[in-house]
RNA sequence: GGAGGGGUGGCCGAGUGGUCGAAGGCGGCGGUCUUGAAAACCGCUGAGGCGCAAGCCUCCAUGGGUUCGAAUCCCAUCCCCUCCGCCA
């Protein structure tokens, strides 16, 4: 959400922004039931001012005994009444369209951000590691997965559906071990602390990280309640400190959180139907940061650090990507996208999306801060990442480790959370 | 699921129809005192919106209603606590 200053000031900067991203929303409706909206409530307000001293002075009428005079007001205010009363439906109608318009428009996004219109725009940052030569064919992870046992697409297809998998043996270990991995990772050398938060969330909560109303179609809802599968961890933990006041002295919150996240891939069909890329259920450690805005940006510069730590603490290879105006998230102002190497497809594929949010996620959720030093209750900056994204980090370990026999080597750093195991074998 | 109790400012907590945006306390800020600090004492200290401005309007869980006037009365919903039931 921007702020409605903004709107009205410079409406220009925001059909730029729009314009940039390739994207659509009715502005100038916008800006028409504000400026309605305005002055309505410029009406009511006269009258309820006019209301309040009235009844200030029955109250005293009363209090003096002029009991006649008295009931001579009550009736003057009663037909105001009915005057503000329908004023204010009026003017409640026009504010709930301005609400529900000012969510549909995206965040404006940081000057360094590439312009372009797709992917083909994004501008890579700098890469890492070197793609491996195998001296073989190397195999996709859906090949190599069920012919080791690890993985099973078809038993996943029975027990629920498409876009979904089991993993077995040793397959399920390496899923545990890289999400241990990883939070300890956070925890102990990035200073994040871990917290474990639920799996589903409500309504307020997606409104607040900008979830919904837009992207409804991406979330699994359940039935009856106002309660929706989480499609990141992003959304509960930010929400942790909604409608809240921080200390300023206490920012910034670091917190790493590992769940797992649903969606619901609408319009993806046809869209890496095969494989563990893209799948209704996944498991993700996510990185989150409550921020003074003064050091988001340089904030967002660390957490994109520490999400290549994890790759480079595997080896895997990767390039960092910033993602251009055309191709970025409807709530963020900057994002980097960590690729990894993938061998079985010879391209590299999203693991990591490292976002700076501004205040953007904060003018939703009203988390502020306030400084020791007195001042007025500011909006932060939320900043989150893919820390990563486990399903995905497994189908770039079996497939950058495979070996020539169709075994896969378990990377050094994941041994002791698999009993030692360094080979994963039929 | 059933019965009961409750949701008030950064926090705790009083307030059952008008003078209440709300006592008191804690915390915070400023001051007096002090070599400095603590203690003590004094003062200040909620948020949002509209308006060029003076100023006005909202906000006591949320949404409706009654009334000239609602934190206070009525209805619905949500959340928390206690007990009972069920249950990993």
């Amino acid at each position: 959400m921007l702020p409605r200053e903004l709107f009205r000031k410079e409406p220009e900067r925001i059909r730029e922004m729009l314009r940039a991203r390739h994207t659509e929303a009715d502005l100038d409706r916008l800006l028409e039931v504000d400026a309605a909206w305005r002055e309505v409530l410029v009406r009511v307000e006269e009258l309820k001012a006019r209301r309040n001293a009235g009844s200030k002075e029955i109250g005293k009428l009363f209090a003096a005994g002029q009991r006649e005079e008295a009931e001579a007001r009550k009736a003057e205010m009663g037909a105001l009444g009915e005057e503000i009363k329908a004023l204010e439906a009026r003017a409640r109608e026009l504010e709930a369209e301005l609400a529900a318009l000012e969510l549909t428009i995206p965040n404006l996004f940081h000057e360094s951000v590439p312009l372009g219109a797709s992917e083909e725009d994004n501008r890579v940052e700098r890469s890492w590691g070197e793609p491996p030569d195998f001296g073989f064919e190397p195999r996709a992870h859906w090949d190599l997965g069920p012919a080791l046992g690890i993985l099973d697409f078809e038993r996943a297809a029975k027990v629920a559906g498409a876009r979904f998998a089991v993993l077995r043996g040793a397959g399920a270990a390496l899923e545990r071990a890289l999400i241990t991995w990883m939070l300890d990772l956070h925890v102990r050398e990035h200073g994040y602390t871990e917290v474990l938060v639920p799996y589903l969330v409500n309504s307020a909560s997606l409104e607040g990280t900008g979830q919904l109303p837009k992207f409804a179609d991406d979330l699994f809802k359940v039935e009856g309640h106002d309660l929706y599968l989480v499609p990141t961890a992003e959304v509960p933990v930010t929400n942790l400190h909604r409608e809240e006041v921080l200390a300023g002295e206490e920012l910034p919150l670091r917190y790493c959180a590992f769940t797992p996240c649903f969606r619901a891939e609408a319009g993806s069909y046809g869209k890496d139907v095969r494989g563990l890329i893209r799948q209704h259920q996944f498991h993700k450690v996510e990185l989150v940061q409550i921020a003074h805005p003064e050091a988001s940006w340089e904030l967002l510069e660390e957490l994109t650090g520490h999400a290549e730590a994890v790759l480079q603490g595997l080896g895997l290879p990767y390039r960092v990507v910033s993602l251009c105006s055309g191709d970025l998230g409807f709530s963020a102002a900057r994002t980097y996208d960590l690729e990894v190497w993938l061998p079985g497809q010879q391209r590299y594929r999203e693991i990591s999306s490292c976002s700076n949010f501004a205040d953007f996620q904060a003018r939703r959720a009203r988390i502020r801060f306030k400084s020791a030093d007195g001042g007025k209750a500011r909006l932060v900056h939320t900043l989150n990442g893919s820390g990563l994204a486990i399903g995905r980090t497994l189908v770039a370990v079996l497939e950058n480790y495979q070996q020539r026999d169709g075994s896969v080597v378990v990377p050094e750093v994941l041994r002791p959370h698999m009993g030692g195991l360094e080979v994963i074998e039929p």
